[in-house]
DNA sequence: CTGAAAGCGCTTACAG
DNA sequence: CTGAAAGCGCTTACAG
């Protein structure tokens, strides 16, 4: 707004340099370097830990810098070395709450390494998902988390094109060197499937709704289970589209029922949560009656009545180990596991 | 990578462009600017929707722009501008799901205007609200969207310093010319309050976790309404001050209940959800024995047994709301409201 | 180990 | 309505 440069009442105009008509007033490289009598070149190096800068100095010009309170420009610093600080990451949905402990970890170990998360919310839709990338891949992330191993042709596309470091979540990847942190949703979805085979239970209805990726590979699960105890069949398979809430839960539950049943596995705890709901509201009893189980251990099944038999899923582990080894690939370094797969865990509980 | 300048088997050359050892190989402004024989200037001014261009020149640089694919660099506007196409937005907790829905919303708003949410979680901690202030102010976000009211003396200082434009969630503030969108919390604890008192209750219990400053105007609420009743009564508030969840629910209950109580008031549905399954547990009745009622209407509350009584706030409207506000604001627009009242809804259900 | 020069890709602030 | 010049605040790529 001042567009002359005649003396102002304004802080101090730091000394020796000439204000420009565009001046900021923010403290620069420059100010630090002049006030430690080096060139901006060794205050950008010793700021950023670089080797080759005589040891006593560095302190002297973090000193400084410090004194100045001086903070590097994200955007200056984008535009010249063409990568930013920043992380995106993209998780299909906030509402399931097994993303929002994804997203906490991932947050926790990039925020301490001086990265910032940029979430993006996917809703499920590879279209979507390709739209985000469009629109943030401009602001050249260091490095990119994304949930899945499953994208649009467009988005693998600019994927390539970005060379920016990408570790998928939640999903192993069959071919090597793609990075990847999660557990085999199929050996989940069959192991709480025999559990309930072990239980005696024959006739077991596989509920679902929100069909993704990780959702099929659980149904994939549930069906090498079922066949290998022969007693596949495939009239007991309830794929429904719509996402995933309570209010869901006991409709499927409610549609499960009809095929006399006796145990009901649901592909997410929420579902599961709902129909437990309604199988009191209409005075069936579980397990005597039929034995339900759920997916993933969210907040509230332990709670539940009887609480949930369900797998629990290492999210934070996955959200954590995938940081680190993107930390590792944004820094150029050597990775020996680029595939880690964190298994998962049954929980028995009363309602099977 | 490419240090020389000779010949290479890369894409083509922008023809007419010298290549430094820099090249990015990314298609600029000038790169459009050859291509409609105009200067960067122009182009750079039509794109932006500026209107001091030629009406028939605007759409043949943007053809050339999506035929080049040509798009802008965030880091180089940010830093020629002094302001990025980022907006910060800074929530308690993602594990309410009240934020998450209230998040949805902000991004759809911002997004559809070519902003990009940089969300934060706060975890209820003015410090760390400071802290991440500290950290994505530099990134110089065009627009702030911060939950309450109540900040740190060095985050209003920051804050402060950085004018950038900002409007605050969920509360509403007192000083004119804070822009706010939110609702009343403490009439909204007197009004549900009223509604036990109107079914015959006297000894009702607040059962508060995660004590906030919004909690402790429900608080308030609460205990104006008991007031005018005449039936206030001290020692009948639980204010607990860890994170709510629907164990926390349960543990409220069987605490509450020692109080000999013929209702209870929680400050959040999930601990009302839990108290409802507890409720359930021991086999006490409600609301024949106790009423229960609950805070913000969060999925399952309508599923439960019996279906709770709360508190519908409009948390989607109010971040659609301020989004929008905020917009205006960084467009530099007169804003007529800056202190939006959205209300609240009282939804009776069968625990009261 | 250190630094001068150039450049990253835009927009500001003039001037015409 | 249009454009040449300068600048935003860093880092790259040399050179010494």
């Amino acid at each position: 707004m001042a567009h002359s440069s005649s003396e102002s009442p304004l802080p101090a105009p730091a000394a020796g340099r000439t204000r420009s008509s565009r001046a900021t007033g923010r403290i620069t490289l420059a100010d630090v370097a002049q006030a430690c009598g080096v060139s901006a070149m060794t205050v950008s190096r010793a700021l950023r830990g670089e080797r080759r800068v005589a040891p006593g100095l560095v302190e002297k010009i973090r000193a400084a810098a410090d004194e100045l309170g001086y903070v590097p420009d994200p955007a200056a610093r984008a535009l010249a070395s063409q990568k930013s600080s920043q992380v995106l990451v993209l998780v299909p949905m906030l509402s399931n709450t097994l993303f929002v402990d994804l997203l906490e970890a991932v947050h926790q170990v990039l925020f301490k390494a001086g990265y910032q998360a940029l979430i993006g919310v996917t809703h499920y839709d590879t279209a979507e998902e390709e739209l985000l990338l469009r629109t943030y891949l401009p602001l050249r992330p260091a490095g990119l988390l994304l949930t899945g191993l499953n994208h649009s042709p467009g988005a693998e596309k600019l994927l390539a094109a970005s060379k920016v470091p990408c570790v998928h979540l939640m999903e192993l990847s069959d071919r090597a060197g793609t990075p990847c942190v999660g557990f085999s949703q199929t050996d989940a979805g069959a192991d709480i499937t025999r559990h309930l085979l072990a239980g005696g239970r024959r006739r077991i209805v596989f509920c679902a709704g929100q069909l993704d990726v990780r959702v099929m590979q659980r149904a994939e699960g549930y069906r090498n289970a079922l066949r290998e105890a022969g007693v596949y069949d495939q009239t007991l398979e309830l794929l429904w589209p719509q996402p995933t809430s309570m209010a869901l839960g006991a409709q499927l539950f409610n549609a499960a029922l009809a095929l006399k049943p006796d145990a009901m596995f649901f592909c997410n705890d929420d579902i599961a949560q709902g129909a437990l709901l309604e199988a009191l509201r209409l005075g069936i009893d579980v397990p005597g009656q039929v034995a339900l189980a759920g997916f993933n251990d969210l907040a509230g099944s332990d709670q539940m009545l009887p609480p949930l038999t369900t797998i629990r899923t290492p999210r934070q582990s996955i959200g954590r180990e995938a940081a680190q080894m993107l930390l590792q690939l944004m820094r150029g370094d050597e990775v020996e596991q680029t595939r880690i797969d964190l298994g998962y865990e049954l929980i028995v509980r009363k309602s099977s």
